[in-house]
RNA sequence: GGGCUCGUAGUGAAGGGGUUAUCACGCCUCCCUGUCACGGAGGAGAUCGCCGGUUCAAAUCCGGUCGAGCCCGCCA
């Protein structure tokens, strides 16, 4: 193929024979010329066919709407009468010298201009028409771009990119994990991770020190407008830190991730406010507190954070009817208390008025992120599972591994993981993640694209 | 597991016991050398999600079912 122009490129080319491949976005047929409107990933340029080229000419006149077409022509800057200030290249077009037809394609089933407004499940169906609109490349750009930035941020941070494995262990309790069987051990199976948490303070143990992952999380759970079957976190954590620290490199970020990628957006205070969960409960009726001051301006962030959980709560036995214990974790059973409170953990007394280390981070009412400073002496976490009504016995079967990491030199350590794809969904205004993610899943967990779950054939 | 909303040409919507089922966009044919949501003329395209019931008559009312969305439960 000829060395391709992208479209974005074009007004800088004037005078020059270039080569651009794309979508035929629109065409505009006047007879004896012919307008069509290449689309690629960069944005849109009009390409001119004129009748006296009676090759081209009769070429154009054979493309419909999405074939995918190579054009070979001069840039010319356009009369002064004729510049459309609608759209980046409107400067100039393409004065068309050979089209290639590289494929055709059928009528698409909703306009990519309209995709936003066809139906979700159509839109599912035919994601990959529906990728093609403004809207959602814009949405898997800024997702990419922020990723990207994430990673450049913490790698210049000493941190480590570490994967860990989606093929692992169930831990009882919390959100029901998705199960598969192991051909190797008939009977016996592996689950999906709910999060990375006992891997990432595996790696503290092992060393690591700075870690992060952009990590596929699965809980076989109803989905929600912000919630999905598999769904993708940026976990971190840290040895030798404080909770101080973390909160300062994630504010930092975050803050840092507005002002580079969305600089028309405004974050309402820094440093992010700190709310205690009992003042978030009394104030909002909730532990996401939505302090925006005015909640329709599209273009302003609210962050907060929302800290001194308390460590434990009763256990709704209507809702857990299965669990006999008095008590169960806010968060989850990693979490260390606030120094002053380690002894009524060691002590198992004043358990109510134990807090917890855990911190949240709160965009515009929703959460996007949460962490804490964890327990990493072997006893302590074993008294932490014991209140929560755990045996030794299971304690040892279910958390042995990590109680014995623990005996053998693990480093104070926290950390913190994000909802990417909230976080994406806020920064772009949509009003599901599903828009924010390539491939979605519906309400029922189902892959219309795919058509997955399937038997097994 | 529960509650609510929706389902009508390819797409998005209107209609709400008797209509030739309406509109916009798209699609097809023809005309058009400056449009950029081009324009003009004409045309095709719908067993009104599916099954059953009520009725002289159902897209319309009722029941069920399937599918989609939202919410509650659930989400360490």
């Amino acid at each position: 193929m000829a060395e391709r122009t992208f479209i974005e490129q074009t007004p800088e080319k004037v005078g020059e024979v270039v080569t651009v491949m794309g979508w035929v976005h629109a065409r505009r047929n006047h007879g004896k010329v012919i307008f069509i409107d290449i689309r690629d990933r960069t944005g849109y340029l009009q390409a001119v066919a004129i009748g006296s080229d009676a090759d081209v000419f009769e070429t154009a006149s054979e493309l419909r709407d999405e074939y995918v077409i190579s054009l070979t022509g001069e840039v010319k800057a356009r009369g002064e009468r004729q510049i459309n200030t609608e759209t980046p290249t409107g400067t100039v077009e393409l004065q068309i010298q050979a089209i290639t037809i590289l494929n055709t394609s059928e009528t698409p089933v909703f306009e990519i201009e309209k995709a936003p407004e066809a139906g979700e499940e159509l839109r599912m169906q035919y994601r990959y028409l529906d990728m093609r609109s403004e809207r959602m490349q814009q949405n898997m750009r800024k997702r990419h771009e922020i990723v990207k930035h994430v990673r450049d941020y913490l790698v210049a941070r000493r941190f480590w990119e570490i994967e860990t494995p989606y093929l692992t262990k169930g831990t009882p309790e919390g959100a029901r994990e998705f199960v598969v069987p192991a051909r190797l051990q008939p009977g016996s199976h592996f689950v999906l991770p709910q999060s990375p948490q006992q891997f990432k303070q595996l790696l503290m143990a092992g060393g690591i020190e700075r870690y992060f992952q952009i990590a596929r999380c699965f809980r076989d759970e109803d989905a929600r407008g912000d919630r999905q079957a598999e769904f993708t976190q940026i976990d971190m954590e840290l040895s030798f830190i404080d909770k101080e620290e973390i909160m300062q490199i994630n504010e930092s970020l975050l803050i840092d991730i507005v002002e580079k990628i969305y600089p028309e957006k405004r974050i309402q205070t820094v440093p992010f406010p700190r709310i205690s969960y009992k003042d978030s409960i009394e104030q909002y009726g909730n532990d996401r507190p939505d302090i925006r001051e005015d909640p329709n301006d599209p273009n302003v962030l609210a962050f907060c954070w929302v800290v001194d959980f308390p460590m434990f709560e009763e256990v709704d036995h209507k809702a857990h009817p299965e669990n006999k214990a008095n008590w169960t974790f806010t968060h989850n059973p990693f979490s260390s208390p606030i120094e002053k409170d380690l002894e009524s953990l060691r002590n198992k007394e004043n358990v109510a008025e134990i807090t917890s280390t855990q911190y949240d981070i709160v965009l515009n009412g929703c959460e996007i992120g949460g962490g804490s400073l964890r327990t990493y002496r072997a006893d302590d976490l074993r008294k932490t599972l014991q209140i929560i009504g755990y045996s030794d016995e299971i304690i040892d079967r279910d958390f042995g591994h990590i109680i014995s990491a623990f005996t053998y030199g693990t480093p104070p350590h926290g950390g913190i993981a994000w909802g990417l794809d909230r976080l994406v969904m806020l920064l772009q205004g949509e009003k599901s993640i599903r828009d924010v993610m390539a491939f979605p899943k519906t309400g029922d967990s189902r892959d219309l694209l795919m058509g997955a779950p399937s038997k097994i054939i």
